[in-house]
DNA sequence: GTCTATAATCTGATAGAC
DNA sequence: GTCTATCAGATTATAGAC
């Protein structure tokens, strides 16, 4: 007959899904390659050895490539998130300040991807929103912790880890002319922001 | 004879500059709609009721065009920090301080342009370069009038200052959720540098 | 799921007439 | 300095055979 048993179901989907998975990681090494909006699915196909067409199996559109990528962007730099927590709150700030840096400056074009709007018709849909609202709702816990509540000092904050990242990236991609600073970032925050000390 | 006088030649070369600069004030309204990468020639000689071939007797290649966008933007932005001058160091740095974030989110596509590395192929050329290097000499000689004298201080100023344009521009253009914070930012970073107080 | 074929359109750039 | 004509590609996307 011609319906598969639940055995070629099984199969047809590990396929599928390793084919998806080979298409992301080639898109990432394009996008790095000719730029994130000089992604094309032409070069792209080539390098998976697959004709052009054949990409609109996996994704339906380009921006639904895009928003894969977000998605799982995101997805990952929540689980470094994560792994950098710590019962004292001090360090654990500490700690995700410095993965959220070394995150972004460690992928230049996948930083463009998520923190500036830079590929012109791309909204991310509600996967990735979902993971970027956790991102900030585990920072804002750890402020809390510090005894900050002020919703100032979250966007404060996210702004000079992101300017450093942002910086880093523009100017000097690679180097650590600014992600060094960071720590001297954090205790400036915490000056302005902790309560007594 | 086929050598034109002099009035020749200034009328034809007054007729030149302000053709070019008909065209560069359409780029910037066609990167504005259609993102900065996606700056079209075309489109951009169709507003200027040209045809696209016309415009390499302006700019020689797409490059150069870039490259006049990015020196006209730092020279201005020169000039804004020129004007935000003032006797008391102090006032002064407050004055540099917004006129720098004002300036970046007015156009968040003059913000890429600038400070993000988001054209594929484009690097500045010496005019731009040069601009940029005396807007980091003017914000140097602001701090050290104000006795601050260590270099990584600029280095976290251009990163929170730039983080502040970052955020804003890339999760709520035309906002003051982040700029409205440049007050705060420039208390925290002097707090931290600003010797004595 | 992958292919061929192709639509429909865009891209930056050059040669040469006027 | 502007035009016509054109090159030599690129692009995303769809239809339909196998």
């Amino acid at each position: 007959m011609s319906t598969p048993t639940p055995g070629h179901r099984d199969r047809r989907r590990v396929h599928h899904e390793a084919t998806r998975r080979e298409i992301l990681d080639a898109a990432w090494a394009n996008a790095r390659e000719n730029g994130l909006a000089g992604l094309s699915l032409r070069a792209l196909a080539r390098t998976v050895g697959m004709e052009p067409q054949s990409l609109y199996t996996y994704f339906h559109s380009k921006n639904a490539l895009y928003d894969a990528l977000f998605a799982e962007a995101y997805a990952e730099l929540l689980s470094r998130q994560r792994a950098a927590a710590h019962p004292d709150p001090q360090v654990a700030f500490t700690r995700i300040a410095h993965a959220f840096v070394h995150y972004c400056t460690e992928d230049p074009v996948r930083y463009l991807l998520l923190f500036q709007r830079t590929v012109p018709g791309f909204t991310p849909g509600p996967d990735g929103m979902r993971s970027a609202v956790e991102v900030l709702d585990l920072v804002r816990d750890i402020l809390a912790r510090l005894g900050i509540g002020d919703p100032e000092a979250l966007d404060v904050l996210t702004a000079v880890l992101g300017g450093i990242a942002a910086q880093q990236t523009a100017n000097e991609p690679g180097g650590r002319r600014w992600t060094g600073l960071t720590d001297r970032a954090v205790t400036m925050f915490l000056r302005e922001f902790a309560p007594d000390r």
